[in-house]
DNA sequence: CTCCGTCAATGAAACGTTTCATTCAATAAC
DNA sequence: GTTATTGAATGAAACGTTTCATTGACGGAG
């Protein structure tokens, strides 16, 4: 039974302990903490004297009360273990880590009301930021909401809602790349394997295909491409479907960061030697592209880029408070060909 | 210029304003929020009225100073991008999701005074608690420091402190069933690529590969046992090394979660077929060693058991505020036998 | 010697909740 | 008809900071 019975946990310092230790005021004590120059050289030595002694560090929770910041920022995602968007978090982390920010991670497994459900909890908890990539359509409904929400997003490989800050890849870009090259390889039935056709990434990867084939003056056959959804399992399904038709593709482009192992198992599932029956190109370096035999073609960009951008303008858009035009920022896409790429089998 | 010129951000609702709308006190409003048997049911629904027409929802900063509970678990591993950890993450995640609880996130890159700090951020922010897989031997220092730290933790893959609860995988028995097949094939060279030899499952692998010679009435080659360091490049490194003395190991075990790409890349660098040169098995369930050709054999555990574990350890420590003895988890390692692993080559 | 300006420290209010001790009204008991 | 007894709402005090308006001391100028 302490003197101050209130405080169950291990009797918590307050800056009125330090100030009543120093012999000062909790206003002095607060300005020597945050490094405010009216303080007289003498009583800020003995204040922090005081702290050290004491042990004494300030309590963020009374401060994000007072100051209405919490130097914390929401994080959304489909799903945080894919291996591409822990690229991404990493490197938003270390830029906001950097500044003193926090990363509060979640992820929505791609369900909108998870997504409504999150980012209610990210306001509640006063979160200066948010980094997402709604995969909820952006229809009438969601952007009333996401436009009454009350913090800054910066969205994460999606172009809507128009109004918000935003960091994509470059995918048709990447596309264009790819196909261009399968094409002229000789090759006239490339598969596009993708999500959903309401989610930019999808719509842009198709974009991109056409505009390849229209390039050549070919016509791309609609029956070739294949927005799914880029939740688990999808990838796998679709590959299965196509390769079981009675003219199957000679060339398949797996088209979402976390297909390519889906992909890849059908494939090898029919018994199909890559690239002598069907050329394989994936969405996004990693490591099993590299590592597998043979190893897989890839359109591929930089997600730590991405990540560092991303917190970059959260960061901007918290600190200035006029409020700034939407910024958009295209992170460049590549294609690096390699021997999971070949012609296309004479028939 | 509002009636409420301090608040810069959107005028946010508090429960004040509720408490005015509906023509009750704040503390009715707070009896209504926190579904407090209490209260007149004419009243409730009056104020839940008020509430839904101004939209207002309740400041959880201003909650956790009054609560001392910021339903904020820290979560600090040397990398977060490793997709083992990853897994580990999300389980976690989904544990304390359910619970209302959020997830704080950082990579320590297995840096001691980053560990240091983080620890000390999370203090700040009074975290209800920490999983943690401190990279810092728990030495004299560290050790105090960990001790007089104020926030439940619970350790991930670790074993010291001693006296802290901890969720392990049991790293020993699966490298007793990986040696003890690798022995068992005719091997007598079998490397052992690890981390640091002061963390719990760079030990545990150690001793499980010794158990598993003396098993069979063998003696380890010590200098084929390679505690070197969990961090990256150090798998190659070592491998390439290994691989480029006069009697290089038969068989290869890589030790590490993080490890198999490198040890790979180095395995094949020197241009050695896998089984036939030399056999590798892998620690950790990964897709790159399911689809890698030839498939690497594992000596795997779940990390999502791990996660969910580990979380709901700390919750339990968290709501039982009476100290109870410290709580140990081991969670069982299988092997799994694949193509990667074959006879010794007759020399 | 008085007055004024400056520099530094103080004290108290505010941030948005929850909760505890009160108050108030209505009902039950005598 | 008075007095307990209950039920339900109120008001104010915390929680630990920051900051703003005050206060006070000290010199320098008149």
């Amino acid at each position: 039974m302490t003197e101050r019975p209130t405080i169950n946990r291990a009797s918590k310092l307050t800056i009125r302990d330090v100030a009543i230790a120093a012999g000062v005021s909790t206003g002095t004590v607060s300005r020597v903490l945050n490094a405010n120059a009216t303080v007289h050289p003498d009583i800020r030595r003995k204040v922090q004297r005081a702290i050290d002694d004491l042990g004494y560090s300030p309590n963020a929770v009374a401060q994000s009360m007072r100051l209405r910041s919490t130097h914390t920022i929401g994080c959304i995602l489909r799903e945080i273990n894919i291996p591409q968007l822990a690229g991404f978090v990493k490197a938003a982390h270390d830029v906001l880590d950097e500044v003193g920010f926090s990363l509060l991670i979640s992820n929505s497994e791609g369900r909108k009301e998870r997504e409504r459900e999150l980012l209610g909890r990210l306001s509640r908890r006063q979160a200066d930021g948010v980094m997402m990539g709604p995969y909820t359509p952006i229809a009438g409904e969601f952007e009333a909401f996401l436009r009454g929400f009350d913090i800054p997003i910066v969205l994460i490989d999606r172009d809507r809602p128009e109004w918000a800050d935003a960091v994509m890849a470059d995918h048709a870009e990447g596309m264009r790349l790819a196909v261009g090259h399968l094409l002229g390889l000789g090759h006239r039935r490339v598969a596009l394997i993708t999500g959903e056709s309401g989610l930019y990434p999808a719509r842009e990867r198709v974009r991109g295909y056409r505009e390849a084939y229209a390039l050549r003056g070919l016509d791309a056959d609609p029956s070739l491409i294949h927005p799914g959804s880029f939740l688990p399992g999808s990838g796998f399904r679709i590959t299965s479907a196509l390769l079981g038709q009675r003219h199957p593709p000679t060339a398949i482009i797996s088209g979402g960061i976390d297909m390519l192992s889906g992909v890849l198992r059908a494939v090898r599932g029919r018994g199909l030697r890559i690239p002598e029956d069907v050329s394989l190109v994936a969405s996004g370096h990693s490591e099993l592209a590299e590592l597998v035999t043979p190893p897989i073609a890839v359109i591929g960009w930089d997600q730590a880029e991405v990540g560092r951008i991303a917190a970059g303008m959260l960061l901007d858009r918290i600190r200035s408070d006029e409020v700034h035009e939407p910024q958009r920022v295209l992170v460049p896409n590549e294609f690096i060909a390699r021997a999971s790429i070949g012609p296309p089998r004479q028939t």
